[in-house]
DNA sequence: ATTATCTATAGATCTATAGATAATGC
DNA sequence: ATTATCTATAGATCTATAGATAATGC
């Protein structure tokens, strides 16, 4: 089995990188299903087939693990809908609409997740959980994504430059909330439109998530904007 | 200390009623903060002042404890929002509107949040976590809100009877998302924004949820007709 | 005479550490 | 000579159960 194409010698780096990502794979795919505490370091160390000490000499402790997993993606995906925005903004000499910030927001994003493998799909599971946790779980976003984050939301503003700020970062709650959804994919949708929806259908969803939520940010900037006439006339 | 007021003797019933309602209040803030697997039943017994054998005394295991917690609640939003859709309908010949449905079922939801007290957000808060919990999460959601939820569909098709079927599952998909999101209250929208935003802001969401996914479907369905449209000529 | 609550404890599991062994590195 | 991995085990914690005690119920 020697065989000249595949060199059973790895250097140590190679082969600390590997079980490195052995381990990191494992994590992220049993905390995508049962979350921080749900998941043991004996669970892990099965999974990624090592003992459950190396992850001791890998990581600190549990905590540690559950960061560098959530870290390890979430710097490609927030740069990516950077450069995404970037690009958006570099082809036009009008201002953004907001269908178009939010497709290269949140299509950018999809598309990772359609063609990423599984990896990325269990780390998108676990994003979702990550976001419902209120003790740390926003922590870590804030940390991760706020940049990205508030690049799209000044190119909202730039959008919709007669809707209040408040009303601009009401609209990105509710993004949020429809992109971190879809991440879950509980399958919740596929027993109520019994299997018509399926909610691992990205592409579905895709064709759909941003322009059903720009829609939803001129609802509410008209409401306002009506509003503000109601009071002044 | 022993006014008539206040008599210290109390029935059996009143006894057992008392302890189950602390021991699930004591577990549903826990279980909303930290989920299922991070919680202990000794942190619910010392939250709830009795002794960790007396959970196994009223409940089979901590999963029965925690689908007691979730069901205790469930029922009674389940309810009301029913309730609110037959009332929105009994009052009127036309078909009814999205936007209309959507406030019958969120308004009415987001009331009770912001009127029931703190046990109420507590149980919001773990029903956010729930939403996002592939395994058994999911599960919960279909067998107590399976009902409500295809009723409103069902009326929503109403509103929208040019739209696809299959574009009114995923606007609810989007639905559930923005709700969701409101009900785990993590504070990131405060960050993000500054201050201008709080999570727990439950009124000021109320006055943009139902419009905005309103919007947010009339963007899907006219898609989907100019698409047809397109597809005919 | 039944029900609610507590005491004591078994048995399993979990995290973490110390120290041994087996590789790669120079 | 350093780094990666494994063995063995301590100490803490967790769930669950058996059985005692203290209330209410007739």
């Amino acid at each position: 089995m020697t065989t000249k194409g595949k060199p059973l010698r790895r250097t140590k780096a190679e082969q600390r990188e590997g079980t490195l990502a052995q381990i990191l794979d494992a994590a992220e795919y049993l905390f995508g299903q049962r979350g921080l505490y749900g998941v043991t370091l004996k669970d892990v160390a099965s999974l990624a087939n090592v003992h459950t000490s190396l992850l001791h000499y890998y990581f600190a402790d549990k905590k540690a693990m559950f960061d560098a997993v959530f870290a390890r993606r979430a710097g490609v995906t927030a740069e990516r809908r950077s450069v995404a925005l970037d690009e958006y903004m570099a082809g036009r000499t009008d201002p953004p609409t907001v269908e178009g910030v939010l497709r290269a927001y949140l299509d950018t994003d999809l598309d990772l997740y359609m063609t990423g493998g599984e990896g990325w799909r269990n780390y998108a599971a676990l994003g979702a959980q990550v976001a419902m946790a209120p003790e740390w779980g926003a922590k870590l976003f804030d940390t991760h994504f706020d940049p990205v984050v508030l690049k799209m939301i000044g190119l909202l503003k730039q959008a919709l430059p007669d809707c209040p700020e408040e009303d601009i970062f009401w609209g990105y709650h509710f993004v949020t909330g429809v992109l971190v959804q879809t991440l879950a994919r509980t399958g919740r949708i596929d027993v109520l439109s019994d299997g018509l929806c399926r909610s691992d259908d990205f592409s579905a969803i895709k064709a759909r998530m941003a322009r059903f939520l720009a829609f939803g940010f001129e609802g509410i900037c008209q409401d306002r904007a009506a509003e503000r006439n109601r009071l002044t006339n």
